[in-house]
DNA sequence: TCTAGCACTCTGTGTTCCCGAGTGCCAAGT
DNA sequence: ACTTGGCACTCGGGAACACAGAGTGCTAGA
């Protein structure tokens, strides 16, 4: 019931209304798009279109708009991922290059999302759940406080102040530290606290009490970060856009790390490459936008996930180009480091 | 010229307009503030403040709306901070006493500031400039590369990877960082340059090279995270208000740490409790808002600002009690960690 | 110096009207 | 069976217009 044709002018009302911003009427569709029919003809594609819930119109005497059932057509079946030009490439890896460290990572890459799609970029911190210990620290301050630092094979380093139950002289605590790292250096930062549960207890008892403190601040950051942080970038990309559900609610949600964290979707164990790509009122909140998000990480696991939001009138194809690639090149910056 | 009462009606003037958004006209002011004379005379006091430059009317048969000049005058002479309430002082209390870390107490900051004063809030980190070494820690990864820590007396914590130019076990570098934290330990991170520009020579001819690249990590470190970094939360608060320049550009200003920097003014050197307020065009860039802040940080010297932006039609004295509230409140907190 | 009154000047709103874009349908053509 | 041209219809948006209401400035009087 949907053919060629009948696709080959959705594809059309999908680009046109995607670039111009206007409902795109049968004789502008004829003309701009060489599909050698004449206006009538188009008007009965679009009549069937519509039956069909593809397309629609906002009122009689105007053109249509695609539904976010067509932009999900569109997607899967319509279009293709338009692959960056080799400048973007350059200027892609040349930026992300010059991080320093973790953070650095997170916050260029969110900008530079941001600007090649001008839309709103999201990027989750890599979670610890999949990380492993490259180093625990630990740094005596005063007498009764030391400093914990833990520091991943991402690159990642968490730090907390501990209080002591006594004071420890630093020989001792130099030999914690020993004994905590033959515990646990190179491990899944998920296994840490089965690793942990009897360390006490293998310890002289006068070492149980801090051991025991100490544990428990470790443990506390572990679960603490365990909810990731996200950072956004490019919000002025949402000046000019119009959205159905109010400007804002979208930068509301922005602001909830929780809500985001829905958006950008679940941590898959796939293999990160996939693109995800939600539409409209496939979203969980903000039923006014789309989302095309997929997940990064150094080497197989995925270890989180970025994407870009913007209104479900979006250049789909450049922007999974966008992501896709910005995805691959964190995820190569990640394994390098 | 200007008498108490036309001050008393400016003053009335910038308060109905910063409750209503529209424009207040003479009946309306003569009524709502008792200020026992008639519309007319109100009138003549309105033509001779607007002879002043202090409002001004958006058209013939307006009312009138204050002036940057207007909220000038108004700030400075005729109105005074407001204190928050009990219940929103105990609330900012427990609310930044939750904080774990300096990242927390910056994150909770901006957001409560932002819910308290229902503007976009602005923080700055602690600047590194005034604060001192803790400790400098050195943590072997592989052989040829080690990770640099430096924790300040702000709880703030840099790590750098260093690429040594040859393998060096864990005793010596052991013993490097005892000397580097024998040397540095406690300094002001202005001083470390100097503090470290003769160590490679006071060392044995087979450590130097070793040494200054540590070095050299360590003061790069230093001048690259020179321009501090600067969070904001609140930008949906924008959604509602009008900016005579656009939103876009708000939104631009926000995601641009210079520009953040220069609004939020100097750090200068005075104690920090002093409010900045600056008007409208009084700012640098983005003339139609304002922006009040102030300095913070622990004991007297000022490690940073922080404030809010809004539309130049803002809530004066509940925004500068909050501004200065908060300050106070993380002061506080930073002092004890 | 304040007040009351009055004429004047605007903006914003509601109304009407009309143009044009775009549609749906039908009948004729291929 | 599909495509095409023609035609009547619908509706949004802009222009023109009138009008009520709010607010002002000015002047004369208390």
């Amino acid at each position: 019931m949907l053919d060629d044709r009948k696709l080959a002018v959705l594809r059309a009302i999908v680009e046109d209304y995607v670039s111009t911003n206007e409902p795109v009427g049968s004789r502008a569709l004829a003309e701009r798009h060489n599909l050698k029919v004449s206006p009538a003809t188009v008007r009965n594609d679009m009549a069937a279109l519509e039956e069909e819930g593809y397309i629609t119109q906002p009122h009689t005497s105007a053109g249509r708009v695609p539904t976010d059932k067509g932009y999900r057509l569109f997607v899967d079946r319509l279009s293709q991922v338009k692959p960056l030009s080799g400048a973007e490439r350059r200027a892609i890896e040349t930026f992300l290059a010059g991080a320093v460290d973790l953070d650095d990572v997170v916050t260029r890459t969110v900008r530079l999302l941001a600007q090649l799609t001008r839309q709103v970029a999201v990027v989750q911190y890599p979670t610890l759940t999949r990380s492993t210990v490259r180093h625990v620290e630990l740094v005596p301050l005063h007498d009764r406080r030391i400093m914990l630092v833990l520091i991943t094979n991402t690159g990642r380093v968490e730090q907390r102040v501990v209080e002591l139950p006594e004071v420890v002289e630093d020989t001792r605590i130099a030999h914690l530290r020993a004994v905590l790292n033959a515990c646990l250096d190179g491990c899944g930062l998920v296994n840490v606290p089965e690793l942990v549960a009897d360390l006490p207890e293998r310890l002289p008892v006068e070492d149980r009490p801090v051991v025991a403190t100490i544990l428990s601040v470790l443990l506390e950051t572990l679960v603490e970060r365990h909810d990731e942080k996200i950072v956004f970038a490019g919000a002025a990309n949402l000046a000019g856009a119009d959205f159905s559900t109010g400007l804002r609610d979208v930068l509301e949600a922005l602001e909830e790390q929780v809500v985001l964290m829905r958006l950008l979707g679940e941590t898959s164990t796939d293999t990160p490459s996939t693109l995800t790509v939600r539409i409209g009122s496939e979203n969980p909140f903000l039923r006014g936008t789309s989302i095309v998000a997929t997940g990064y990480g150094s080497g197989d696991n995925e270890l989180a996930r970025l994407g870009v939001l913007g209104p479900t009138r979006m250049d789909y194809p450049v922007t999974m180009g966008a992501v896709r690639a910005v995805a691959r090149y964190v995820s190569q910056i990640l394994a390098a480091s």
